[in-house]
DNA sequence: TCCATATAGTTCTAACTAGAATTATTTAAT
DNA sequence: ATTAAATAATTCTAGTTAGAACTATATGGA
């Protein structure tokens, strides 16, 4: 019996994500920032603002990683990190003026330069892939839940 | 006009690469494994060895993570690293028997953890996903030469 | 009120990451 | 034979990663 139907298709997400990051990276990286940091910049931009837990949730980093990667944006400027909300153990994390220009000047120029690679694939089966991936994605998370949530058995 | 057909699909692609991470590395851990190790001796195993260069392509391992890599896995006895080629820069890594065993024990069971997950679509469906990511793949490095190769325009 | 538990964010550790620079060796062109 | 360019692996740097331990604050019972 053929023993790994599967494998083929682990090896091809593996792959792909790594072509993404490395066309996405080599722009970000231009611009002189980190994928995490370009995360969170273009995941601030244009709200007033969110937490580090929302922010986490957002871009996927952890909240361990997070920390450092706001450290190094707030040393340069471009985040800021204040105690607004009622609950004190919560912070706010918000792009300043400068931060907020960056995300301007880069966010466009960031989607144009992925832009013509997504272009080659026809909008039904970008939709296609989106909802595949979806699909898999939530098999992937049944078998292994976020926290602790097992849900009884 | 909507200027992000993609966007959904890269959030789609990072969030199913992410949740296949942290399945798959829940289960290496236990086996005192990093996901890198595992790779190394997953690609190894069956075979009679290869270059670091070859190891690397296999494993999508940089070159520069895969010395260190390498270190760790050798300090273990689980791989050796030999000059067997005619090629002195070159080396061969190659599993030493404990780590044969090694790979002997936990590959099957390692997709069995896998398993129940891809299960869970049909098996067209698994087809289908591995043959769009391919055509991702390809377009996303269409755009980003893995080297300096840019085929002349 | 007091206590157990939960949550928000930070800190810590070992390992991985890309990319650039370095060393040793090989190959190709003079 | 000699030199220039290419290649194999290692080293280096700054940053990211997951996970676990920690501190501070909040919340929901007894």
């Amino acid at each position: 019996m053929p023993r790994t139907t599967f494998l083929p298709v682990v090896r091809e997400l593996a792959r792909c994500y790594q072509a993404f990051e490395r066309l996405s990276g080599r722009h970000i990286r231009q611009l002189g920032l980190t994928a995490g940091q370009f995360d969170v910049i273009a995941t601030l931009g244009g709200t007033d603002g969110m937490s580090c837990r929302e922010l986490g949730d957002a871009t996927l980093i952890t909240k361990g990683t997070l920390t450092g990667v706001l450290d190094r944006l707030a040393e340069r400027g471009l985040i800021e990190r204040c105690a607004c909300s009622g609950d004190r153990r919560s912070i706010t994390v918000r792009l300043t003026p400068a931060g907020q220009a960056l995300f301007d000047n880069s966010f466009d120029a960031h989607l144009a330069h992925l832009k013509p690679a997504f272009d080659q694939l026809a909008p039904d089966e970008l939709a296609e892939t989106g909802a595949l991936l979806a699909r898999l994605r939530e098999a992937l998370e049944s078998e292994a839940p976020d926290c602790c949530e097992i849900q009884n058995n």
